[in-house]
DNA sequence: CTGAAAGCGCTTACAG
DNA sequence: CTGAAAGCGCTTACAG
């Protein structure tokens, strides 16, 4: 456990120096304050009084809390087990709240005792994630994955396996196929997107812009989106919802609506942990396990942390997988659409 | 902000005794452990080191981790979002994990940098918490409430609402209602068991201990309770079922085997956040707000932590709403029965 | 078992 | 802007 000291002589200056950059004193040039920090990274330095040593690992949000969330939830939960296999704390914090503006990430951390942090990025934190990274401060993004060049990310590849829920769709006889995700794109909605597209394009069929949907990930939304999805002029015969809640939304509306899935339409879902059993029918989904994506990346930054000497973490990627259960199957026979005040139509012709 | 110098004055010792209090060594009488610990808590004393001060507050959850549950995820989301109303931390702690056998609570929570505790109860870790409430320590209780001289909870007061919504099935004709509940039994609990059979008696009908259930809190154990309610000889019209997931794997699983709910069976569920739109038929059920709970322990526990001088938490209970959706009816015309294995009986008389 | 005192990690007026 | 040194909160061998 490096001291103060420690960093001083691993930077060449004085432990008062060292100090004066801990606590973001004005009077230290930028050249010195920079080459500090990078000891303090280095070093693996982090306060500590008498016997008494912090030992935190920040679970680190920004923007309004999404923690209520099933997936957010399922991830604590994973972090909160590995938790019990490690000696370091968890401890959540937004640092929209109390960074102050002239200290950096780092600096942030340190005052607040923490060794490591998972970031649950969203793509407008994207630049809060970065900044950290190019601290060095030990990180593991989740909930967004980018490029970047050190930091590393826990996620589920759901590409390979969301491609495959579309041709299941095609080989079940379906030609217009909707999509709809999450209106925060992020690294997971572009490969899921481009999953769609590649499969289409693969099986000749065009993609049609208009039946593309993004919207709030929530129940609502989903009840409202399928109203819009069935009022077009041609409706298409099923539908790939890349977030739980908004799948759980539709399922459920069409049953308000009289209509039968997977009857009248084919829903492929997606879920993070159980949604797929909480609808009738059972939904055929994308599956991925965030329980697994937490405690993934808390033991990651752990092993990093306790290897010291600036260890880095590297990404952990796991398997998401695709289930067939009951929301989908062959197309209807005679076109189905529901008018905006909910009336039901049926096509008489093909 | 209290010092060791402080706490030493208080209790009349040197700032050795206090120092050796906290850290538990074995060469302090029990005499004056006690009385230093009675100073630390009065003081409000809390360890720091030059300017910096550990302030936080931990959730402490014992026995397996129950975090990703709906009702944990909304007090969570409820804790975190009063967080950011207060500059304290929340941090999650499992003492079963780290805390050593010969120290005390209030020393295991300084040694972490706490100042108050909210304690995550169950009918198991009772014990833990008249323990940390018996040294003094700041804390909150919530999950489970029971009559403790010191320990305050925040809850929703469920046995009105609960007697409510028994009353409602009675009025539609419901003679034979059972009882579901959480296998771990807890305050909550106890109160909408009392009011069920309150409400039964008051309508002169008798309480059948054999439609009375104890089950785990999960999804699948609420479809298997669905297989054994309507096995029983003369299976109940209606059902009471006061936890979330078990009232959602109930209701699904009677569409699985072609029950109609409520034309077969009448559901009251409980919902602490949202569940009772997430499935179909929307289900009439006892709500409470599990994020407000959260967010008022928090608030009430940081009230106490900044007024000092010992302040004490209050009570902070809420009121649950019982709510009428589509999940209840009059009673079936004919009875109905499940055998195990799923064949489906109906009476052919009354 | 307890206190006076030396010592550690860290911070901060003071001197240059 | 930086370091040497005094000082604060806390811990711990040492003395009794």
């Amino acid at each position: 456990m490096a001291t103060i000291r420690q960093v001083a002589k691993h930077a060449g200056v004085s432990i008062a120096t060292v100090s004066r950059v801990i606590n973001n004193s004005p009077a230290v040039t930028d050249e010195v304050r920079a080459k500090v920090l990078e000891s303090v990274n280095s070093c693996g330095y982090v306060p500590n009084v008498g016997r008494r040593t912090t030992s935190f690992i920040a679970l680190v949000y920004s923007g309004p809390s999404s923690l209520g969330s099933p997936y957010d939830a399922a991830l604590l939960e994973g972090m909160v087990q590995a938790m019990d296999l490690t000696d370091l704390d968890l401890v959540i914090l937004n640092p929209s709240r109390d960074k102050r503006p002239d200290e950096s990430y780092t600096q942030f951390f340190l005052r607040k005792g923490v060794r490591g942090a998972i970031l649950r990025s969203t793509v407008e934190g994207r630049q809060i994630c970065r900044t950290i990274a190019d601290e060095k401060f030990p990180a593991m993004g989740i909930g967004d994955h980018f490029e970047h060049p050190t930091l590393a990310f826990a996620y589920a590849d759901s590409k390979t396996t969301s491609r495959q829920a579309i041709e299941h769709l095609i080989t079940l006889g379906h030609q217009r196929i909707a999509f709809a995700a999450n209106e925060h794109e992020d690294g997971d909605h572009v490969d899921r997107y481009a999953a769609y597209c590649e499969a289409l394009d693969g099986a000749g069929i065009g993609i049609d812009r208009s039946i593309v949907y993004r919207v709030p990930a929530r129940r609502v939304n989903g009840a409202q989106l399928l109203r819009n999805v069935m009022s077009v002029p041609k409706p298409p015969t099923a539908i790939y919802v890349t977030d739980p809640p908004i799948a759980m939304g539709l399922i459920n509306e069409a049953r308000n609506l009289g209509m039968d899935i997977p009857r009248d339409l084919s829903v492929v879902g997606f879920d993070d942990n159980d949604s797929r059993n909480f609808v009738f029918p059972k939904m055929t989904a994308v599956c991925q396990d965030a329980r697994q994506l937490g405690h993934e990346a808390f033991i990651e930054l752990a092993r990093a942390i306790e290897a010291g000497n600036g260890e880095r973490c590297q990404h952990r990627i796991s398997s998401s997988w695709f289930e067939i259960n009951n929301s989908t199957g062959p197309p209807p026979v005679k076109s189905v659409g529901i008018l905006p005040d909910g009336t039901r139509l049926e096509a008489v012709g093909p």
